[in-house]
DNA sequence: CGATCCCGCCATCTT
DNA sequence: AAGATGGCGGGATCG
């Protein structure tokens, strides 16, 4: 139909960060909204595979749950915080500034299961279902992307490397080749937790790469006064509104030979338009602009507002994380400095 | 070039 | 068996 001229490929644009944003933007609307897996393919213009990314590493910070087959619900950002304080209890829990490889009640479950297995098979070698620590579910993204965020909040310093992160969730082994897969994984979490702000990509002094953890700390005063849009590192010159892209179907990364089968998912096959929403007043209110999307200046100052409005009740809620009887002075120093903060900003936006 | 990390093959787990 | 999940690493891009 139209000729959209094969888009030279932008890998960027590609991203899965850039996808992250674009699915916070579509379904961070009511509690308990239901999220297709193929609707959100067809909606997103991307495979289904990569649906299982973003929610995966969604979960694992408690924004939406699984189902059930080719289910999950939005359970919002005002659960986060209570994920991560949970994060952050076993992250503690075991290993005192150690990262926690296996859960506490995971490892109960281990060691049960090992010994009734050992009560049946007395003998030979273990051919049982699983001889290892359940490997599997050790190595999911689900798993990495929570111990990767237990290395934040368990850590005093909130700069971590890459190398260290990259050990961290790699059980301790150097072995190298296992090493580079993990990081391809590290790589993938850590660019949809920094399209969220959660954390942000920077350097040592030693200019090794390390991330520096934004939950509550480093989101700076002026990063809220100054819309944040604008002063996202990469001035993209054009990102698109969301809705626009629907099909980037096209352009894709020139492998050796692009002929055949092309595996349409969703998109056009998805007949029924998401479900009816009963919901619908203020399109306005569920346009935050997370990452580096979003054109600064379009939609002017609801956009403005609302995200900082969103971005400091994100905030509020991740103080409270901090409890006085878990960390030092200094940081509730620090914190009480941001609610003044998060008042005047709130006063000042009361304003607008 | 080394650092990033998209893409989709295909092993596994569910139905 | 068919469909749903998602580990994994080849190799294209980026800086």
């Amino acid at each position: 139909m139209d000729s959209l001229g094969l888009q030279p490929y932008c890998r960027k644009e590609k991203s899965l960060g850039v996808l992250v944003s674009n699915f916070l933007r579509l379904y961070n609307r009511d509690v308990g909204d239901l999220i297709g897996l193929d609707e959100a393919a067809g909606y997103l213009g991307v495979e289904r595979r990569r649906i299982y990314d973003v929610v995966n590493i969604l979960e694992s910070i408690g924004l939406v749950a699984r189902r059930g087959k080719n289910q999950y619900s939005w359970r919002g950002f005002g659960e986060v915080p209570r994920a991560l304080t949970e994060l952050k209890r076993q992250g503690m829990g075991e290993k005192f500034g150690i990262i926690p490889y296996v859960t506490k009640s995971e490892m109960v479950l281990y060691e049960k299961e090992r010994e009734e297995s050992l009560e049946f098979t007395p003998e030979d070698q273990e051919n049982s279902p699983s001889p290892k620590l359940d490997s599997k579910k050790e190595r999911s993204l689900w798993h990495l992307s929570q111990n990767f965020v237990k290395l934040f909040l368990c850590s005093d310093d909130d700069l971590i490397t890459l190398d260290e992160a990259t050990k961290a969730l790699l059980h301790d082994s150097q072995d190298p080749l296992n090493m580079r897969t993990k990081v391809r994984r590290l790589y993938d979490i850590a660019n949809v937790f920094s399209s969220m702000n959660l954390i942000e990509k920077t350097h040592t002094p030693e200019k090794k790469t390390a991330y520096r953890w934004l939950g509550a700390r480093a989101i700076s005063v002026n990063r809220f006064l100054t819309a944040s849009a604008s002063l996202c590192d990469r001035s993209e010159p054009k990102k698109r509104a969301f809705g626009t892209e629907l099909t980037n179907f096209n352009a894709k990364r020139n492998k050796a030979e692009c002929s055949k089968d092309r595996k349409h998912y969703g998109n056009q096959n998805t007949s029924s338009v998401i479900k009816e929403e009963p919901y619908d007043e203020n399109p306005d209110v569920k346009n935050f602009a997370f990452g580096s999307s979003t054109p600064a200046g379009t939609s002017g100052m609801n956009n403005i507002g609302n995200n900082i409005r969103l971005r400091l009740g994100f905030i509020e809620t991740i103080s409270s994380l901090y409890q006085p009887q878990y960390c030092n002075p200094a940081l509730f120093g620090l914190l009480a400095h941001y609610k003044e903060t998060f008042e005047a900003c709130q006063e000042e936006f009361r304003r607008k």
